[in-house]
DNA sequence: CGACGGTTTGAGTCCGGTCAATTGTCGTGG
DNA sequence: CCACGACAATTGACCGGACTCAAACCGTCG
């Protein structure tokens, strides 16, 4: 059922810089370049699966079996919960270089979905674990890794259960300029890939909502609307301000 | 600062029982029985510091440096983290075999205060990467755990950004019903050793508002209200789909 | 018994949600 | 090239659930 929703990029796409193109993804997929061996990274690129997703696609789905975990090169993803009647939380936006899946449950308790067209990596789970015996390295640095993802998850349930709409949209923005600085590009140019709606599902608020809070820190010149979905942090500053609720 | 705040225990308090006691509460600690050798517990006895905490008294603070860790082995505590204009969002509670200060970052992102009268075994940061070196399945055992506590994350980001006040505190209740079924006490009457307010600042909500939807579901006979912190659950079912959103 | 902290209840307000209409954007096909 | 349709974003009017402020109640403990 997930593997219907997904292409299977042609072979010869990789042909030519294959083995090197699939060593680096696969070191980049774990993020624990420093714990494996070179030598031994062909190892993992020999299962791995390239696959383009549309924008729009289902990556998996809450409940299914969690066989495989991905590692996104290209595009964004969008993480979230569904209630019974429809209401969504999206509980996260995962990038370039991000890792997907890597739950310790039998199934995912989550889904993902592609928000612009996106390129992943695709490995069975019981490789990793059969990699996580083998280079007790790379446990330490999931380890690492989760207990990062957890502060960011206490974060967010501050804005969720305290924040103003405003310190909301504030918080996210510079989270996002954050993101896209440490990711090579800088500067007070950000760019949002999700609709208005999925950032209302991330923050817990309504479309409406959130688009008037966008128009209302416009005017204020806090910010700049060049598209919807690029936006210029015109003042930092007072921006911080509103995200940390001194303002 | 934390120290000063902390009340040693009287040495002879653990006289007779000693190197068992603590062997036993080293194992619980890690929740690692499974992973380490028994003869082994003794090293990790060696360093453990007994401690009573009172209630309301802070075990630990955000920024702080995190060198300790600790095992909850009596009562309860809340872990919270705090705007600078005090706002206040609950991100745990923690009880009896619970773990806190696990976090793999120099400081504490959070900080964490007793509830009730607290009885914790405190074990230095250094000691635990020593034996997470040695033994290996430990690590994977915290990745399990700290995975599974990331699924209970995003279900509360859920419930912050999405649900109801009313499906706020039916899932609370059934939560801690849950918890308490699974460390022994079963049934349908729980126990709240929390205020109103530690509840509303879990919740998102405000004393009040947690107040009235307490006696909101009293009044329909979904639970009973023996004291403020004493509930029994009326209506199981009826509650579950207030939480899930189907009602 | 009286003081104190926590809880409950009441009255009124407001922020963010709902519903609805309009505008903007972009890809497609005539 | 432009008209059209689909979908996203914005804006407006109104509503209501949860918040605020304030008072009363209750249980516990000195």
């Amino acid at each position: 059922m997930l593997a219907m929703a997904l292409t299977e990029m042609p072979r010869n796409a990789n042909v030519g810089g294959r083995a090197h193109a699939c060593e680096s993804c696969a070191a980049r997929a774990l993020s624990i370049c420093s714990a494996i061996e070179p030598r031994d990274l062909g190892r993992l690129a020999a299962s791995r699966t390239h696959q383009c997703i549309d924008a729009g696609e289902s990556l998996l789905e809450e409940g299914e079996a969690a066989t495989h975990f991905f590692n996104i090169i290209e595009g964004a993803v969008k993480v979230f919960k569904l209630m019974p009647d429809g209401r969504r939380q999206i509980t996260g936006f995962l990038f370039a270089g991000d890792l997907l899946g890597l739950a310790f449950n039998d199934t995912y308790t989550y889904s993902a979905e592609a928000i612009t067209a996106v390129k992943v990596c695709r490995f069975p789970r019981r490789q990793l674990e059969r990699l996580l015996d083998e280079f007790p390295k790379m446990e330490k640095r999931l380890l690492a890794m989760a207990s990062n993802e957890l502060a960011v998850a206490q974060e967010q349930m501050m804005l969720l259960g305290r924040k103003t709409a405003h310190e909301r949209i504030a918080s996210f923005l510079l989270a996002v300029a954050a993101r896209q600085a440490r990711s090579g590009r800088g500067g007070e140019r950000i760019t949002l890939p999700m609709t208005r709606t999925d950032i209302a599902d991330y923050l817990g608020l309504t479309t409406e909502t959130a688009s008037r809070v966008f128009t209302s820190l416009k005017k204020q010149g806090y910010i700049e609307l060049e598209t919807a979905g690029t936006v210029r942090i015109a003042d930092r500053d007072t921006l911080e301000e509103l995200a940390t609720g001194l303002e």
